[in-house]
DNA sequence: CTGCATCCGGTTGGATACTG
DNA sequence: CAGTATCCAACCGGATGCAG
């Protein structure tokens, strides 16, 4: 591989992945298929809503993710990955192959 | 692929990677080889010295690239990509070319 | 040549309260 | 239920000056 570091995309791809909690929602969207904001919000604890808010817009802004309102009270509204947001599945299967690679790595550094 | 999410590891390799301009110091590694400072200073205009020190650092605590310092005056400091840095090679390419697709994906929607 | 110290503005993410 | 608004602390990156 000899990428021209001038020409470099990379950042455009991660760009799209940064943000705390974007590698997660992202695998549970995967995992789970189609999900409402309340069960993302359910199955992680940790993020607050308004977090949770922000990094679905931003993956909605990039079209990574699909967002459907039922127009209800109360609302109803339903997360999924999109077709375009599938493309990026490799790179997260990719990257999580050798970031456990990676953890397993650091942890033999500490006992040596 | 059936990550899951509560075992994310994606975050490890994602950590190694952001920051403004790892990716394309290590594009630059890859490509040219061992190379001095000044080189990669000259490679890349718009970083300051502060900020290239400091990326160098972050990827050499994380084993990704090799310093070698040669006592001398004036100083003369090597950098490289490590064995282990080389494993990352895949994904910055895969992300590479997800990037470049992303971008055209944006031109087009521009257009329309 | 290589690198550190200081200061500083912008962005990110978290806590909390409020709304249709 | 699914947001929005506000406030705030921490972090990141840039500019500049100094040093071995």
């Amino acid at each position: 591989m000899k990428i021209e570091p001038e020409l470099c995309r990379v950042e455009d791809a991660l760009g799209i992945l940064v943000g705390k909690w974007k590698p997660i929602i992202l695998l549970h969207l995967l995992k789970e298929g189609t999900q409402r904001f309340s069960e993302l919000k359910r199955s992680i604890p940790d993020i607050t809503q308004k977090m949770l808010t922000k990094q679905l817009r931003e993956l909605e802004d990039e079209d990574i993710i699909e967002r459907v309102v039922y127009p209800q009270v109360p609302p109803k509204v339903e997360y999924s990955i999109s077709e375009y947001g599938k493309s990026l599945e490799p790179i997260l299967a990719a990257m999580h192959e050798w970031g456990t690679k990676h953890t397993l790595r650091k942890a033999e550094k500490l006992r040596s």
